[in-house]
DNA sequence: TGAGTCACG
DNA sequence: ACGTACGTGACTCAG
């Protein structure tokens, strides 16, 4: 077998991944997508081809020769992209601590530099693997030569492979008449002119027929069509410029050693550094990690005996700060609120040196286990656990506000992560890597010593960032109240959901046969792609919007393409059946449980802008709008001796945004304590109060949610189905109105873009790294960012205060009734009866000073049997 | 697994 | 010229 090498065009695969993945910044703003992408289109080729040697080309940044030469014939290269040409460096960096070898040379460009190396490489009797985006490099292929274009397409990275034999397969001429043909031709993409008028289809007939532009010119006259063979003639010059700009130099003149080339181990410290400031971590894995520098795993114990068990414990209690985790039995599933039934043991770190896990055996007992956790936890100043609300359903702690929730403080600090794991936070704050094959005990204890030790440099972290008084006084006592909430959970009737679903089926049934029918075939009307190819080829109908995949069937496209086609009305029909039919009827009927009651999940570390998020099932999006989907929220009901209390912010947002701005007239508006939406539009449009049409108060109602949403006068217009142009209108008017508005939103931006994120009114931060990016779009969806997340932050940041007082209330006054439900705006509580007075002055209260604005804040309040008499 | 669609604030 | 309203989660299809 000979030896292999590998030769990558390090700036073409940079600009592949570049393009290919979405924008990618560490915590320190970097971005990094580009340097990812080409990491892991490496990786992928090194293990496909395992070669002996490795080397990336680069082209110097100082413009080459032939860059020169293109700059008289039509001006200057786009320039690169900020937010890649910093990642140019960076890849350099990080191949340079892998000890893979690098080579640039001024006045050559990387295609040269690959080419020359790619013969010499032959030459030596080496197989050849060229890796690049750019299919000039086809030229280069041989029977040794392989040359790999990889392509990420919908997230994978495909590579196509070309020996000399598939270019000729492909394009029908050999590498080297490659270069001829693209000598006719052109390419754009390599600024490479061609000849005018001579596209693919001609210069393959062409050179295939006379192999080179020069024999083509000498037949020119036997050339077809004339009209190709006039443009050879008048642009000759082009031609022979062109096979110059496109030929690669194989035999230029430059030092290069083999043996620097030479492939060891990649995976090295000084790369694992890198990687890890990166932020790649599945990329980590990759790296054979040992223990940290200090080993901490000399202080690992297990401990499976009750006297030495009862040692820990006994000093666990005299300490300041104890970090634990509870962990489940490997064996078994452990359902939610399931008590202590199948606990594995506790991990318990107090210190250092001290690092436990104690295993649920015979003699420790999982009830007397808890119970001394739970002493622990009592004892301490700090008690750090992750995901403590999780945890809450096996502990009795009396004490709460010395609680320190690890993922919570990480999610504070950056709330755009997707999730959470005590490896994440292990390596983030502490530099250490847990890895996946650990043994249990070990890596438990691991977890125990991330939360102890994570814990304190959190704390340092949020005071820096000026976000410890909402972590403390507003997200950590929140855990107990959503913990609370899910314990709680909501009663739902089982055989009402039943008798719902089964009247939605018959009309469903009936449907699906008359679209079949009226289709004329029996087809899929969930498959949007059926659907299109129904409704837009075999039906005709026009002005079909095209997504990726093919026609949009949404039901705004819909309803305006066809208005008039029963087809579509019926299939519009259908869709909102089965959409309450099996995410609802049959949906939330899976979540009921053995207490007939939903214990859904309320998240807290899932939203960039510090809203409560709700899975399992999501009790936040449960229809209202449509009357027939309203009516689900009779299945919400009481316990017997119970009634509905529900109580929603009027117009949260909005307040928040006239509190935050100061605009003495939108403040004005507020205190007059009317309909806004009327207000805002008798002052916008110049009419009197009580003339204000009802299309005004329409219009000024959309600028209003426009205005929270981070107006833009497309997505108005869209809205309103006005012009672009109308609803810019509208904008003016409305900022001319409100000029404060106008002043606070411009801050938002400017404070974001300077800070690089964005702060509600409690101190809670969004980072919108899309701020700095060069392209219009992403940086304009920063701007709305910008605009928005200070405002519905602070709405949530109010919201919470309301809860985490609502339930303190609830329990400090010794009430039965209890907090079931949030809805970003909106609570749900079951109220015991004789209570209902109590409760409703406890909500109103509670929700209305939850926060002290310069607008009033208020609620509207509903008493029923069932959610839907209580909204 | 991602895209499309649609339910909510 | 670019091409979108902000924030979520569940279900379905198709690769």
């Amino acid at each position: 077998m000979s030896e292999k090498i590998v030769l990558i065009d390090g700036h073409s695969i940079l600009n592949r991944a570049f393009y290919g993945l979405p924008d990618l910044t560490n915590s320190e703003g970097l971005h990094t997508n580009a340097v990812y992408g080409f990491l892991n289109i490496m990786f992928k080729i090194l293990e496909e081809e395992k070669p002996e040697y490795l080397t990336v080309a680069f082209d110097v940044h100082a413009p080459t020769f032939r860059h020169e030469m293109y700059k008289e014939y039509k001006g200057t290269r786009k320039p690169m992209a900020q937010e890649l040409r910093e990642q140019v460096p960076l890849i350099k960096e990080v191949l340079q601590a892998m000890g893979i070898k690098t080579i640039e040379q001024a006045g050559l460009e990387a295609d040269d530099l690959l080419g020359t190396l790619s013969k010499r490489s032959e030459e030596q009797g080496m197989d050849v693997c060229v890796i690049s985006g750019d299919r000039d490099l086809l030229q280069l292929a041989t029977e040794r030569v392989k040359i790999r274009i990889p392509k990420t397409k919908q997230g994978r990275t495909e590579v196509e492979d070309y020996y000399a034999a598939d270019v000729k397969e492909r394009y029908q001429v050999t590498p080297r008449e490659f270069i001829e043909l693209k000598a006719l031709m052109g390419d754009t993409a390599d600024n490479i002119p061609g000849v005018p008028s001579i596209g693919e289809k001609t210069a393959t007939k062409i050179i295939t027929e006379y192999h080179s532009i020069e024999n083509a010119r000498e037949h020119a006259d036997e050339l077809k069509p004339p009209r190709a063979a006039k443009a050879l003639k008048e642009h000759w010059n082009l031609a022979v410029m062109s096979k110059e700009l496109a030929t690669i130099e194989c035999s230029a003149d430059f030092a290069y050693d083999f043996s620097e080339a030479k492939l060891g181990n990649i995976y090295t410290e000084e790369a694992y550094a890198y990687f890890q400031r990166l932020q790649f971590k599945n990329l980590l894995g990759r790296f054979e990690v040992t223990a940290p520098s200090n080993s901490v795993e000399d202080f690992f114990r297990v401990i499976t005996e009750r006297r030495e068990a009862e040692a820990v414990f006994e000093r666990a209690k005299r300490e300041k700060t104890a970090g634990a985790v509870i962990f489940k039995d490997m064996e078994n599933v452990l359902p939610l609120f399931a008590g202590s039934a199948d606990l594995g043991g506790v991990g318990l770190c107090f210190s250092e040196r001290d690092i436990y896990c104690v295993r649920c055996v015979d003699g420790i007992e999982k009830d007397w286990l808890l119970n001394e956790l739970s002493a622990v936890g009592d004892c301490v100043d700090r008690f750090a656990m992750f995901d403590l609300k999780t945890s809450l359903a096996y502990l009795k702690m009396q004490r709460r506000e010395h609680c320190f929730d690890v993922l919570v403080a990480a999610y504070l600090l950056n709330p755009l992560n997707s999730g959470y794991t005590y490896e994440d936070v292990a390596r983030e704050q502490l530099d250490i890597v847990i890895a996946e094959k650990e043994e249990q005990h070990v890596k438990i204890c691991y977890e125990a010593y991330t939360v102890f030790a994570a814990a304190d440099k959190l704390e340092r972290k949020l005071s820096k960032s000026g976000m410890d008084r909402l972590f403390y006084e507003i997200e950590m006592p929140l855990v107990f109240t959503l913990y609370e909430m899910e314990k709680n959970g909501v009663k739902a009737e089982a055989e009402a959901l039943k008798v719902y679903g089964g009247q939605l089926y018959g009309r469903i049934t009936e449907l699906e046969r008359e679209i079949c029918e009226d289709a004329g075939e029996n087809f899929n009307i969930n498959s949007p792609k059926q659907l299109g190819v129904i409704l837009f080829e075999k039906m005709g109908i026009k002005g079909g919007k095209k997504t990726k995949t093919g026609y949009s069937t949404a039901a705004d496209v819909l309803e305006k393409l066809a208005p008039d086609y029963p087809i579509v009305d019926k299939i519009l029909e259908y869709r909102q059946l089965t959409k309450l039919k099996s995410t609802y009827a049959d949906g939330l009927a899976n979540f009921i449980g053995d207490d007939g009651r939903i214990h859904g999940k309320f998240n807290q570390t899932i939203t960039a802008t510090g809203r409560i998020s709700s899975t399992e099932p999501n009790l936040q999006n449960i229809p209202i709008r449509m009357e027939l989907g309203r009516l689900i929220r009779k299945v919400f009901v009481p316990e017997d001796g119970y009634v509905f209390v529900d109580a929603d912010y009027s117009q949260i947002e909005l307040r928040v945004l006239a509190h935050c701005s100061g605009d003495e007239k939108l403040i004005q508006a507020y205190k007059e304590k009317a309909d806004i939406h009327r207000i805002t539009a008798s002052q916008v449009f110049h009419t009197p109060f009580e003339e204000v049409t009802s299309l005004q108060r329409r219009n000024a109602k959309a600028v209003n949610f426009g205005i929270v949403y981070g107006i833009s006068s497309f997505g108005l217009s869209r809205d309103l189905s006005i012009s672009k142009k109308e609803a810019a209108q509208y904008i003016e008017d409305y900022f001319r109105t409100y000029p404060g508005i106008k002043a606070f939103l411009d801050e938002s931006v400017k404070n974001a873009k300077d800070k690089g994120y964005a702060v509600t009114m409690f101190g809670r931060r969004r980072p919108v790294p899309e701020l700095s990016s060069s392209n219009f779009m992403q940086r304009s969806f920063g701007e709305r960012v910008a605009m928005n997340s200070p405002i519905q932050g602070t709405a949530a940041d109010i919201m919470k205060i309301a809860m985490i007082g609502v339930e303190r209330r609830l329990l400090e006054e010794g009430l039965k009734s209890r907090l079931v439900l949030q809805v970003h705006d909106e609570l749900l509580v079951e109220a015991w009866k004789p209570e209902l007075d109590t409760v409703k002055g406890i909500l109103k209260e509670e929700m209305e000073q939850a926060a002290k604005l310069s607008v009033p804040l208020e609620i509207d309040m509903h008493t029923g049997t069932n959610w839907y008499e209580a909204k």
